[in-house]
DNA sequence: TATTGTTATACTCTATAACTATA
DNA sequence: TATAGTTATAGAGTATAACAATA
């Protein structure tokens, strides 16, 4: 239907991120973990919407680098808890703080109600995305199973 | 700065693309070409933000797939000029139709004062990353200089 | 000397399939 | 039998470096 958004890091941002070692996929990860606490790589799969094989490179990565570390499941032997080390807790606290920083920078000059509108405006939109969305993916799923 | 926003379309809308061949970084190379006219490859490279080895790769698909064609500058022999096939063609007419129609169907139930209002919001916000990118750059440039 | 596009090589991100250890 | 994670393999997209043909 549309052309990928590829991506919203300027080509500055990416070379910085890489020189820490820290790719947009493992980014995704660490963000994952850093707000809904340690995971399993199946969970993180699921939210991610990738397959547990890729699941296991990422955290390979993640681990070579220092951001992250695999700890063993209290309760299931078979899997593993992906959890945030200190210099990924650091570099997902420094990434928050960017975020909400660049949050008032974008809405700098316009008044309240402006930004008021534009965000109920927005809100509509994604809305009525999702639902056609998911009305596109109904009708994939009943043409699938004809 | 911040996550990738990987991209707008659905797990079956990239089926879809796949299906017929086309996948997202052609069909990149696909819109250009249908919205600019014939490009070489030198100038799609500049246009996709990419090297021109990568373009090398991507238009060798679409060659294979039968959405494009290189032919000869006709004044420089060194260059080729990416063309679209009738295939191509007919493809890129369809997507823009789509697009027009999404367009309608998102702001369907909005009236025209909230239609105008957060798409003045929306401009507002694009300048302001625009000129917020532009500033890190320069400053990331001028850093890099020293 | 500079530019256009290619061959050679490598890394990231993704996938499926087959396997091991555990549940 | 099902699930968690790994090894094996493959394809798309990206990059740099070296090279040929042409400007």
């Amino acid at each position: 239907m549309l052309l990928a958004l590829s991506n919203v890091l300027t080509d500055d941002q990416e070379r910085e991120l890489d020189r820490r070692g820290l790719t947009p996929a493992r980014t995704h990860v660490l963000w994952l973990v850093f707000h809904e606490g340690p995971r399993t790589q199946a969970e993180l799969a699921v939210a991610l919407g990738v397959s547990p094989r890729n699941v296991t490179t990422l955290v390979d990565g993640l681990e070579a680098t220092g951001f992250a570390r695999r700890e063993p499941h209290p309760h299931d032997r078979r899997a593993v808890l992906v959890t945030l080390s200190a210099r990924g807790e650091e570099a997902m606290r420094a990434m928050d703080a960017e975020h909400t920083e660049l949050g008032g920078q974008l809405v700098a000059g316009m008044d309240d109600a402006d930004v008021e509108t534009t965000l109920r405006g927005l809100r509509h939109v994604l809305g009525r995305l999702t639902q056609l969305i998911a009305e596109h993916e109904a009708r994939a799923d009943a043409e699938g199973r004809t």
